[in-house]
DNA sequence: AAGATACTGTGTCTAAATTACACCATTAAA
DNA sequence: TTTAATGGTGTAATTTAGACACAGTATCTT
């Protein structure tokens, strides 16, 4: 009801969790500070918002300025609001996700000059970010994570083409847990929003694997947003 | 990386969609405005929160001094951050709901002045909302339902001592389909985590049925943190 | 006290989904 | 031609979900 006056007395920032799938590593996307407060600490890409844009608006404008990657599916996930939280003031940060396709490794546009550099890093053993950005990433970890059970995200991470083991390798990064092969393949192609390519995969000395691509209007026909992506594997 | 410096012009509120179950129907707190902007309009519960608290801590506060609610699970919900979403001034709200227990029927503590009543509503048939609450409570609404698959938050909604009649007649109004009486109970029991009372329902005229609680320590440690609380009905 | 009313409480069968589990096929490189 | 590395496949057992109907009990009415 808002009844109190507001006081606009404060600020509130987007820092983005973007997470990449490269090498069989999940990675998010992080700066080195070259500026204080925390100078020289790595955190999180995240940006004021402007007086007269909307915080989704924002998010995305943050995003491409840092990565040159437009229309992605960016979402929100958690507004942080520590009293403390920035030494300057009261800013309170808005948290956003993102998953994206790290295929034609695309080169970070030049960052404002508030960063020295940007960069992909491993989630698994993540130094201590700035502010409270440790925290918003294992909010992001296990939104995802969780996610992952009953939306296509998956595919946002993986190339256009991948094969199936790929894609169960993803699984088995973000759930850290093994899947079993047949049961995983017996269960993605059961859904039936898998199209198969009439390619193999190229480059690799072993026998080439069939290329997949997700068929996102057949996933939409199938399922009207219920929907269970558990992988097959063993419950423990 | 917050390299913009901030510019303190801003404000932030909290809305509450907070949830009951009375007379077999759920409802949500509202009060009527007796204030421009919205003036005579319904709205959630809100506030401005202060300077120096941070989001949940106001958040507790604007629920308690709106119903005289302490200690109650009050989880964020979704930022809303649109340019104009309040006449004033820059004001990004951030919604919060709450699931509770409405069996004393708790009076409401008198409200600030700018609140002429506060009040439970069904959420069948909601008028309008002041600001951009209709959106806020559609948010939530989706929220808590989708929720109700996987963690045990009708025991927040239902009083201490509860029949499986009411238990599943809650899941029904939730999730709007009718649910099989033996399946549901089958599988409600099967879990392990209500505890059959030495106790019966009174001050009905029919045979009473049986009480249970819910005994959330069993709960935690049969589950922790992984649980699909689907409830036994037909699919559709 | 007999009957009406209204809800409680229970079991089985079928179909579908999940899980465990192992080997031959193919390609490229040595 | 052999080796190394991964691709690709099926079946049986178990578990879970879903459909389905009726007798039991407490209270109230007449």
């Amino acid at each position: 009801m808002e009844q109190d006056l507001p006081k606009f007395d404060s600020a509130f920032s987007i820092d983005c969790v973007i997470f990449g799938f490269e090498a069989g590593e999940l990675k998010i996307l992080l700066i080195e500070r070259s500026a204080e407060p925390f100078k020289d600490w790595f955190a999180l890409p995240g940006n004021i918002v402007g007086h007269d844009e909307s915080i989704d608006d924002g998010a995305k404008r943050i995003l491409y300025e840092l990565t040159g990657l437009r229309n992605m599916p960016i979402q929100q996930l958690h507004t942080f609001g520590g009293v403390n939280r920035h030494p300057l003031g009261r800013v309170v940060t808005v948290a956003y996700f993102a998953l994206i396709r790290l295929t034609g490794q695309k080169e970070l546009t030049p960052i404002t000059e508030y960063a020295r550099k940007a960069f992909w890093h491993p989630v698994k053993e993540l130094p201590t970010l700035a502010f409270d950005h440790t925290e918003i990433f294992q909010t992001a970890f296990r939104r995802i994570r969780r996610r992952l059970n009953y939306q296509p995200i998956a595919f946002d991470l993986l190339p256009e083409k991948f094969t199936l083991t790929q894609l169960q390798s993803l699984y088995e990064v973000i759930l850290d847990k093994q899947l079993d092969k047949r049961n995983f393949r017996k269960k993605m192609l059961s859904y039936g929003f898998l199209k198969e390519l009439p390619e193999k995969q190229k480059g690799v000395s072993y026998r080439a694997a069939k290329l997949y691509k997700f068929d996102r209007r057949k996933y939409n026909k199938i399922f009207q947003n219920e929907l269970n992506l558990d992988a097959g594997g063993p419950k423990a």
